[in-house]
Formats: structure tokens, sequence, C-alpha cells
DNA sequence: AATTTCTACAACCATTTGGTTGTACGTTAA
DNA sequence: TTAACGTACAACCAAATGGTTGTAGAAATT
């Protein structure tokens, strides 16, 4: 399956923002279980209703996780398309990646030295 | 090729921290071209060197990149290891994400409802 | 009708972030 | 030797972050 990648500077600012959190990591994987109201998160973590109130805006924001009315709760569940796309934004940063060290060891694994380069002094 | 998980939360938060900016996006492609100094970088963008300087302490904090000295110059270097590892931690949140629309789908699929749960209002 | 539950939002605060300028120091070049 | 280059680091600043408490309103319960 191929995913696009059209996700602008700031879109992929808030995404990563939003995941160097452990707290809403900890809300995306739970969300990821099955959705849950702002109040039943709230219940599992050591601060204030209204900071894990926060901290589902930060995601919502981000576009990882979406809120659907029902009564006076709020469900909050993840957004599969979006972590598709990190998913596939990282692979392109891996592969770029891979790609390098290819080329490297390529190179020193030929036989005379290919140019003359950096002398690597510490 | 399998790679381990085995990052702390406050080394996860770095990593997507030092994620979270364009600039320091910028970077970690530009070095994985090939390592560059400091003051090569600083010269792409519209910033001072102090303010690029700290973008790369970030980056190297993170464990994204590393700085080998050559002379008076600090070469920028990618560290492969570190985005594998990150590059797996993303997949793990795919394929949780994945099993749980899986599991909807096979809920939706079902003839009878399997139970009544929320009557989906806005 | 009164109360409780769930949520939204404002105000406040300490800390971090992302930028700046200035100073100092080792390394290279003239 | 002197000048220029590359870097490190401190001090400073505005804005954002991550937490708090308090107030208010809509929905459910009693």
């Amino acid at each position: 399956m191929v995913v696009e990648i059209d996700l602008s500077d700031a879109e992929v600012d808030r995404i990563f923002r939003a995941l160097a959190d452990a707290t809403r990591r900890d809300i995306v994987e739970r969300v990821l279980t099955g959705e849950q109201s702002v109040s039943a998160l709230a219940d599992r973590y050591d601060m204030s209703f209204a900071a894990v109130q926060k901290h589902v805006a930060v995601l919502e924001r981000a576009g990882l996780v979406t809120k659907q009315n029902r009564g006076r709760e709020r469900l909050v569940r993840g957004n599969p398309d979006k972590i598709r796309r990190v998913q596939a934004l990282l692979d392109r940063y891996e592969r770029l990646w891979r790609a390098r060290i290819d080329r490297l060891d390529a190179l020193l694994a030929e036989p005379g030295p290919p140019s003359p380069s950096a002398p690597e002094q510490e």
C-alpha cells in the first residue's frame, strides 16, 4: 500500500511535537485499543483533568486523534490516516540514511583510495 | 532486519522533540548526504551561527547526529542506528493502529449487531 | 428541581525553547 | 606574528509548553 507524503512543515512540526511527550504517546496507545472519553483518560494519569484535556487538544491539533460527541462525553479516537503518513515520512528518512551508508560501504570496499578526503584526526 | 526497541521515555521525548523543527529536519537531511561542518551548515540558513549550533546540539543530545573534530572544524554526521530505532518505534505504532482498524472492520462486517454500543449522535 | 458528571476555557505560573549578541579560545592562513 | 576562521559558551529576551485552580455550561441522574 502506498501512502502519500503531502504534509507541510508546520504539520510535521505539530505531529512530532505531539509525540514528544510520554503522556501523549500513552494516550495515543490507549485510544488505539479503543475510543475513550476524556475523563476516562484523565483517571489514568496523576494530573488534573484540565492537563489531560490539553494533551488531547495537542494530539487533536496534530491530527493524530479526533473527538466525537456522545451525550456529555467526548470520545477520543485515533486517526489512522495520519499515523500512516508519519510512518511514510520516517520510512523516507530511513531509506535516505540507508542509501548513504550503502554508498560509504561501497567506497570502503574499493581497492585503491578513491579520493584523499579528510585525514580523520581527533 | 530486526531492530531492537529499547529506548527510554526520555530518549523518545528527545528524539521526537528534535524532529519537531523544520530547520533540524533539514540539517538531518543534509548530513544524510554527507558530513558537514557546523559553519557549512550555518551558511545555509537565515539565522545566526549560534542558532544553528544550538540546533545541532539538540540533534546531538537526541543521538540523531554525532560530531567529530577535524582541525578547527566539527564535522556533523548522522547516526544510522538511532534513526533505525525511531523507524522501528513508528512501525510499532502503525501496526497497533492497523490492528485496531482491522478489528473494527471485522466487527462491522458481522451480520447481527454485535453490541448495542453507543447511539452515535452529534 | 436539584445535584452530579463531563467538558470547555480563562487566568496564572515556572520552565523550556529558539532566537539574538558578545566574548573567548584553538586552529589555520598570510 | 598577526589576522582570519570555526567553534564554544554565557547572557539575555520573547514566545511556547505543561502544569495548576477556578468558573461556567450542557447532559445525565436522583
